[in-house]
DNA sequence: CTATGCATGTCGATA
DNA sequence: TATCGACGTGCATAG
C-alpha cells in the first residue's frame, strides 16, 4: 500500500493533495473539525464538530461522528466530487449524486489527520448463510422439515409473490413453505396467509401454510393460530452442517486461550 | 482534539496503544491488512485484503473494504472489544454483542497506519422532513390533501397497526390516509388496505382510503386501482414550505460563485 | 424489554 | 432502467 499522510495541514494546501488523491482512485480519510449540510430525499444540517470524513476509491463519502454505526451523512458510490478551498470559509467538499438527485457538502475548518492510499483488497468475502441458502439446503434436505415431504419448487410463484419451498407430504396434501432466517414476525404470517389465499385461488386446492424460523414474536404466534399457519422452529446450526461450503467456526475460546494455531489454513 | 498517530507500527506493541485508547473512550483508526470472520445471525468470512477499521468511542466497530457505501463487517455499539497479540498470527481484535449474539474477529497480519483521537462533537444534527414531520405539516394543513378536510387523528389506532392522518372529508366520509416520503410501493397500498379492512370491521363503516406520496410505482398504482384506494401525489417541496423549522437550502452555485457569505450564520 | 415501522435506508436481482 | 424484496438491516418509539 502507497500512502500520503499529514498532520494538521493547511487547508489551502490540502486542495490539491485531496483532488490528486481522488484522480487516482486512491482512499481518502479526513479527521477534523466540519459542518455538513445535505439536500437531497430529505435534508439535514449538521452543525460544527470534529468527525471523520471517508472518500473510497469509488467515490462513496462517509461522514462519521465519533459514536454509532450509521454514518450522520453519506453519500453512496455514485457521487460526483468537487474539492475548493474558500477563504474565510474552509475547505468544501461537495459531492453530486444523481438518481436520486442529492447534494452532501462538507466544510473544514481544520483537519487533523489527511492520509490517502490505494487499499488493496482482493480478498474474498463469503457469506455462510443466507435465506437463500437456507432455503436450498431446506429443499435439498426436506426432512429437516418433516418427514416424507417431497419439494416440488422452489421459489415457486403463488399470486403476485413467490413462495420459498412448494411441496407435498406424506399425505398427498399441498404444502406452502414461508422461512425467516431471523425470528418471524406477523408481518411473515401475512405473507404466507397472502400465499395461501391466493394458492387456494388459484389451483382450487387449500394448501397447507408452514413459517419456517429459529424464533417467532409472540403476534406472529398468535397470527398463525388465527390464521391456521403451521410455524416451525429451525436450529440453523443444523441447517447449517448440511450447508456445501465448508464453515469455519470461530469461537471466543479461540482467542481466550493459550492455542497458537487458530488461524492456520 | 488530542491524538497519537503511528505509521507503520509493530504489532507487538500497538496492543497497548489500542487497549489505552478504548479504555480512554478514544476513536480508533487501524488501516493494513486483515483477515475478518464474523458469526452471528448469519456467519461470514472475509479473506485478508487491505481495509479501514474503525473503533468508535461507544465501541461502535466497522470494517470498511476501500470500496462501497457500506461496512463489510461491523458490530454495533454494545460490543465488547478484547485486543490480543498472538505471536505467529497478528494482532486480533474480538467484538462480542450480546442481544443478538455476535461475534466478530478481526486479525491484522500488518498495520501502516494507527490513529486514536478523542474526537469532539457536539454539533447539533437536524432533519428538516421525515416521515413523522410530513405527517404534522399535513395534518395541521389538511387543505394541501383535499378542500375541506378536517383532521382528527394522527397515528390513529386501526387493527393491530396505526394509520397516518384519521379525517373527516367534505361530505362526512371517514378517510385513512398513508404517507409516503419516497416513491409507494404496492407494499404501502397493502398496509393502507390492510387499515381500511380493519376500520370497517372495527367501525362498521368503510372509510376512503388515500395513499399520499411524491411518487407510485406502477404495481402501486395497480394494487390501489384494485383494492379501490386512492392515491395523491404530493410535493414535498410545497410540504417543506409550511414547516416550522426554517430550512435554509445549501445549493451548489454557493461553492461556485465567488460569495464568501454563503455560511454566515 | 419486545414489537412495530421508518430510513437520505443500501444492495442485488430481475423484468 | 425501474421495481421488488432481503438485510447480520439499524434505529427510535410505543406499549
Amino acid at each position: 500500500m502507497s500512502f500520503k499522510l499529514l498532520e494538521s495541514p493547511r487547508l489551502e494546501e490540502l486542495v490539491n493533495y485531496i483532488k490528486t488523491a481522488l484522480n487516482s482512485k486512491s482512499t481518502v480519510l479526513l479527521i477534523g473539525e466540519c459542518r455538513v449540510d445535505y439536500e437531497g430525499r430529505a435534508s439535514s444540517r449538521l452543525e460544527p464538530g470534529e468527525r471523520l470524513v471517508i472518500i473510497k476509491q469509488d467515490g462513496a463519502i462517509l461522514v462519521h461522528r465519533p459514536t454509532g454505526y450509521s454514518p450522520v451523512n453519506w453519500q453512496p458510490s455514485t457521487s460526483i466530487i468537487e474539492v475548493i478551498y474558500k477563504e474565510g470559509v474552509g475547505l468544501v467538499i461537495h459531492a453530486l449524486r444523481d438518481r436520486p438527485r442529492e447534494y452532501l457538502t462538507i466544510v473544514f475548518t481544520r483537519i487533523n489527520i489527511f492520509f490517502a492510499g490505494k487499499l488493496v483488497d482482493a480478498g474474498n468475502f463469503t457469506m455462510y448463510i443466507d435465506e437463500k441458502e437456507m432455503r436450498d439446503i431446506l429443499a435439498n434436505n426436506p426432512f429437516l422439515i418433516e418427514d416424507g415431504l417431497r419439494v416440488i419448487a422452489v421459489e415457486k410463484p403463488v399470486g403476485d409473490g413467490f413462495v420459498d419451498i412448494y411441496a407435498i407430504d406424506k399425505d398427498n396434501r399441498h404444502v406452502l413453505i414461508e422461512l425467516k432466517r431471523v425470528t418471524a414476525t406477523r408481518e411473515a404470517v401475512l405473507q404466507l396467509y397472502k400465499y395461501v389465499e391466493a394458492y387456494k385461488n388459484e389451483f382450487g386446492e387449500k394448501p397447507r401454510g408452514i413459517l419456517i424460523a429459529p424464533a417467532f414474536s409472540p403476534s406472529a404466534l398468535e397470527t398463525a393460530l388465527n390464521l391456521d399457519l403451521e410455524y416451525k422452529y429451525i436450529d440453523l446450526k443444523k441447517v447449517r452442517e448440511y450447508s456445501k461450503k465448508k464453515v469455519r467456526r470461530t469461537l471466543l475460546s479461540d482467542f481466550t486461550t493459550g492455542s497458537k494455531n487458530d488461524f492456520s489454513h
